[in-house]
DNA sequence: CGGACTATTGCAAGCAGTTGCAATAGCAAC
DNA sequence: GTTGCTATTGCAACTGCTTGCAATAGTCCG
């Protein structure tokens, strides 16, 4: 809680950070929607910012922690859904069905995930075309790239086991 | 644990249900693989014949319950995990990621489901093919179609929202 | 039938995530 | 700078599921 004050203007004043411009982007987002700018939502969004590939909201929450001792994790998994609603964050399933999350920046993808040996691949957007365009043309049904995860088993372990 | 005792003998000698015979089925599965066959295990089965469609394992636990009170959650769980592993269940994902439950009997089948209007449909495997094809010969994975989950917009959402 | 081996159970603690509610504090307007 | 409206926070309880461990009880074997 010592961060906040008068420093808010000082970060306005800070020089070419491509992440403050950013954090004023999804400001400007919240306010556009009559949202709050929060310290602990300010948090979060650094964090997030910070993080390549993907997080899980445990993951999340620690690292909050790790910035913010006070942190609740409640208001992180809230904060987590109010950016995904302002198309901020995305989340896709892990293969025990937990949501991880990533930065809307980053390509959109899917995952490939062996059920056998455990490894998982990323499946690019024109990779997953195929599985898209069944499924416009069947049923009119738009696939969420981005939420895309198939599990099944790879090349490798089908080669192992015969 | 009043219903054990002498009346084992009784089950055996009741007139052709086609469930007695899926349980001594899953009984000398579970025997053939040390694994044994207690009165938790049988009532937790004889509840998944019963089921139609899909179980979370939270609705198992509480079916198993109403049959016999004393129903303890982790071992209905555990108990999913060895069915799981002799193939008598399998799992796939609700679109919140958890675990839905159907026994394995029941014709494989992938699911679609709508984000925005939270409808769900089933997906049969001859519609499931163009996806197996395609990681099947870009990547040899073998895609688990009873696992297979989409998420997305279907035809009428999308045709609401323009 | 009785004994031994060990899979399984019940229990209690713990983790991930959600929810209702009263108190707090952004934000806009005056 | 103050005031008021209400979004947001912190808290505490709760759901769903997992895990470690000691006690129990299936199953095989003689």
């Amino acid at each position: 809680m010592n961060e906040s004050g008068s420093s808010a203007s000082a970060s306005a004043s800070a020089s070419a950070s491509p992440a403050s411009t950013d954090l004023a982007h999804v400001r400007e987002e919240l306010r556009a929607r009559g949202l709050r700018w929060t310290p602990q939502r300010r948090n979060v969004i650094e964090v997030l910012q910070r993080t390549r590939g993907h997080v899980t909201g445990a993951e999340l929450v620690e690292r909050c922690r790790d910035r913010d001792p006070a942190t609740i994790p409640s208001t992180v998994y809230r904060t987590i859904d109010v950016l995904e609603e302002i198309g901020f964050l995305r989340h896709g399933h892990a293969p025990d069905g937990r949501e991880e999350f990533h930065v809307g920046a980053e390509p959109e993808h899917g995952h490939l995930h062996c059920a056998s040996c455990g490894a998982s691949w990323e499946v690019a957007p024109d990779e997953a075309a195929a599985v898209l365009a069944a499924f416009e043309q069947s049923r009119a049904f738009a696939v969420d790239v981005s939420h895309l995860t198939l599990t099944g088993r790879c090349a490798a372990c089908r080669g192992a086991a015969g």
